[in-house]
This record gives structure tokens, C-alpha cells and sequence, in this order.
DNA sequence: CAAAGGCATGAATAAATATTCATCGCATAG
DNA sequence: CTATGCGATGAATATTTATTCATGCCTTTG
């Protein structure tokens, strides 16, 4: 049997990785990675993990926590990981259109004692550090994090 | 027959004002307000407002995105404005349960360009601001948009 | 070791929510 | 006026999600 643990990890990275409508797509996705699961232990995840089921543009989607800031930080330009010039307090990660809230929610779930939260846009997130003496060390550690596949 | 924007209007009002925490609950307060509808109508009415279901510590809430009328914010109880200590660069704002996306919301819709952007959990609300050298004027300013509400 | 308690789990079931399908009222074009 | 189209709606139904009710596997305690 596998691990409650491993399984949430997996349930996690996939809903960060893809648009997933229900659960049974998600009971699904987890068999292919060869994790078996009935849906009563599923729909129980799922509760622990805090996942939602929204209505999006093109039907629903599973959505983690932490996703919830909606609002658009405007004028924001740049790609890749950059910081703010704005008040140079916070970084920015571009990522592709419709991401952001799942890098956002990835990076909240890392549980980073040198972040403070972050807010995501569409393909934007905004992560806002414990200390901006260590942004610089912050930026290296996110982007170590983004690179390396969990 | 009871207009549907009309409706919807209620449905906000209701989600605002008290726990509910299915959409049978929230058709029997509709009654009780002398609107009667269908479950189905009701679904499509959750959909449209963007109405999700979540846990709770004691289960479930339905609970609204964005926008949120200032009514709510008038009906605040003990609310404190802070700084954090922790990077000195953003404002915490401590709610009732439940209402700090409202708030939240308010404040984005309030387009302040000292703001740059909130972070919303359950009962605290995060304000980044433009500067933090400004962040005492921040401060004031928040606080008297959300004292006097128009 | 045996007993007891506590999680984690799945099968079956219940509950909640979404959708299909038909209809109605209203507006507009002919 | 009649026909046509369209949005809103409810009843019935389908789909999705949550819970109940065992059961098995640990761990702890005696």
C-alpha cells in the first residue's frame, strides 16, 4: 500500500501540473503514476489537503488553497525571476498563463521560513520574503526549488 | 417570478451574513426571504457568482470570490490594523472568521496606488505597499477607508 | 503474547451538485 | 399578427463528492 503522505505529495504535484476537472480524473492520473486509491480515500484527501472544485472558463478544475488572492498586480513585467522595482521587498516569477496559482500554492507548501506568502495573478506570482537583507538568498533558494523536479 | 439578478443579490447578502454550507441550506434561507428557486437555478447562480464549497474547521462553507459590497465591511467588529514585525514592509489586517477576502477585495477594488497588492486567508488580510517607507501613511490611509465606508 | 485502541482504507451508500431536456415569457423581424 | 429566437427556469436525471460501516494493520499496554 501507498504511503497517506507520498500519495497527498503526488495529489499536490499533480494538480500543479495540469488541469484536473474531478476526482475521478485525478483517481485516474495517480493510477498511471501507479498509485492506486479508491475515491472515499481520495475525497478524503482532498478535504485534508484543502482542495476546491471552481468553475473555470472551460468547466472545473481542482484547485489547492492559497490560490486565493484574485486581484492583479498591474504593470508587472519580466520573465523569469526577477525582483520588484517597485519596492524591491518582493519577487516575481512569470510562469505560463493559467500557473501561477499553482507555482504560488507550490511554493506556500514548501513551508520556506524565509517567506513570508505569496499572491498569485494568472501568470504571475508575487512571493514576499521574511527579510529583504536576504532577498538575493531567496531567489536562489525558490529558484532551486522550481528547477528540481520533486 | 423573482428577477435573477435580484436573487443573486441575496445570495450574496446571505453568503456574507452567515455560515451556509450547502446549497439545500441556502435555498430554504431564500425562502424565508420570500425567494423561491430551484435547485438547478440555484447551481447555475452558485456557478455564475463563482460560489465554491470548502472546509471548514466544522465543515463545509460555501464561500465567495472577489467581490465583496462594502456593506460587509461596515459590519466589522474589532478590527486592528498592524504592522508585521517580521519584515517591517507589509500591513496585517485581522477580520471576523471568513471575511478577510472581503476585505481584501474591498481594499484592491479601492485601486489605491500605494497598495500593490493583498494576500487574503480566513481571518487576516496581508497588504503589500508600494513602499515601505510609506507604510505608516498606508496604514492611515486603510484604516479610514475602512472606518468610513461610503 | 493477547488485548485494546487508533488510523487508514475500500465498498457501498448517501448526499450534494451539475446538466439535460422541455417549456415559458418576452422581444424582435417579417 | 405570426413566427423565430433567446434567456431563464424547473423537473428529472446524471454526475460528483462525502460519509458510513466494516476491516485490517500497526502500536501500545498489560
Amino acid at each position: 500500500m501507498m504511503s497517506k503522505q507520498l500519495r497527498q505529495m503526488k495529489i499536490k504535484e499533480l494538480l500543479h501540473s495540469r488541469e484536473i476537472s474531478n476526482q475521478g480524473e485525478l483517481i485516474r492520473m495517480l493510477e498511471q503514476a501507479g498509485i492506486e486509491v479508491a475515491q472515499a480515500t481520495l475525497s478524503r484527501d482532498c478535504s485534508e489537503l484543502g482542495v476546491v472544485r471552481s468553475r473555470t472558463h472551460s468547466g472545473y478544475r481542482l484547485v489547492l488553497p492559497n490560490d486565493t488572492p484574485r486581484q492583479i498586480i498591474r504593470g508587472l513585467v519580466g520573465m523569469e525571476v526577477q525582483t520588484i522595482e517597485a519596492n524591491e521587498n518582493a519577487i516575481v516569477i512569470k510562469t505560463l498563463p493559467g500557473r501561477a496559482h499553482g507555482v504560488g500554492s507550490y511554493l506556500d507548501q514548501l513551508n520556506m521560513s524565509s517567506v513570508l506568502g505569496t499572491i498569485a495573478g494568472d501568470d504571475t506570482v508575487l512571493v514576499i520574503p521574511a527579510s529583504i537583507r536576504q532577498i538575493s538568498l531567496v531567489v536562489e533558494e525558490i529558484q532551486s526549488h522550481l528547477s528540481q523536479p520533486s
